[in-house]
DNA sequence: GTCTATAAGTCGATAGAC
DNA sequence: GTCTATCGACTTATAGAC
């Protein structure tokens, strides 16, 4: 059973994700809840912190399974599998919120966003050293490190939208698939 | 020598990218202009127009590109290497126009959002013939059609991301290195 | 905890002087 | 073609009855 304050934070994640988070309003959020706008404030602060809410969750999810994956003692190329199947796991798991991640984060207030910016950063630069060592392992092709990261993380971050219009498609098979479509790019 | 009404899209079109088409003002394009918003209403006639204009603009040249390419007599791998290509160079071209396609085009007016999405669906209609194609001559691998095809194009509409900050690098380097980074991933 | 009513501000767009 | 002034609609959020 779900708290309130979760439904609300459900149903602002689809809206948001649909209309973008400046189209869409309190009252768009209550209509979806069968509420009035005013009501939402009994169970929320304001909409502004049910957004930032949303992006830091998801910021926080990445950082703790990269930093499992990173500090653990698999390989290189198994480091790089784990974070695929970490993309595709919170993108099954968290469709809508994942969404907002790669265009609707800009609407974060001013606090949030350097928060949401530490997270995103250290996220790319933990990604970057996994493939440099790669590179120097001599298991990966000599491609600019910062377009395989760029590449790889357009298609990660991208996934929702594939995945949204393939639901029922197996989550097993779809993390082999985007392991084998992703690796073999970069591959010797 | 731009006209003003040209000015103000150039201008609209980087601010619709940095902060979002509903969160720009049409005092903010004002100011970006050093004029009042009234002004801007000699040179164009609504906030819509000006959006539709450039989300149409960018589709059009996509769909002119992409018919040269398809009813060229190009070999499979050629045909997508010039896809590639003439996302490149869309790109470099039209920064802050291309990076509208990815997400801000749901705020497109009813009117004009099908058209936009006619645009798209033929773009990527024929972008899976080409990839089934080459599936079929042996020269890709098995990997599922649609996957290949999201995976190409969600890396394709995020290049804008990671040409903003490198736009000293050299763009026919860019496209041998996209090249190489995306082809070989599907290669046999 | 939900409602009605409303405050206080911003929005796109227009009217009309110059 | 630019300006000031303003309209009417919409926004987030609050006050206070029930």
């Amino acid at each position: 059973m779900l708290s309130k304050r979760q439904e609300i934070s459900n149903c602002a994640a689809r809206l948001f994700r649909k209309k973008g988070y400046k189209a869409t309003s309190m009252r768009d959020i209550a209509e979806a809840m069968n509420m009035k706008a005013a009501s939402l404030y009994n169970h929320i602060s304001s909409k502004e912190e049910l957004f930032s809410e949303l992006l830091l969750k998801m910021a926080t999810l990445f950082t703790i399974g990269m930093e499992e994956i990173a500090q653990s003692s698999l390989s290189t190329a198994d480091k790089l599998e784990r974070l695929i199947a970490l993309h595709v796991k919170l993108t099954v798991e968290h469709t809508d919120a994942i969404s907002l991640i790669s265009g609707e984060w800009v609407h974060l207030p001013e606090s949030s966003a350097a928060e949401y910016l530490k997270h995103r950063d250290s996220y790319e630069k933990e990604f970057r050293t996994i493939i440099d060592q790669g590179k120097k392992e001599g298991i990966y092709k000599d491609i600019d490190t910062d377009i395989i990261l760029f590449s790889l993380l357009s298609t990660l971050r991208g996934l929702y939208s594939w995945y949204s219009k393939n639901k029922d498609y197996n989550s097993i098979e779809l993390e082999r698939q985007m392991i084998n479509c992703l690796t073999h790019g970069i591959n010797k």
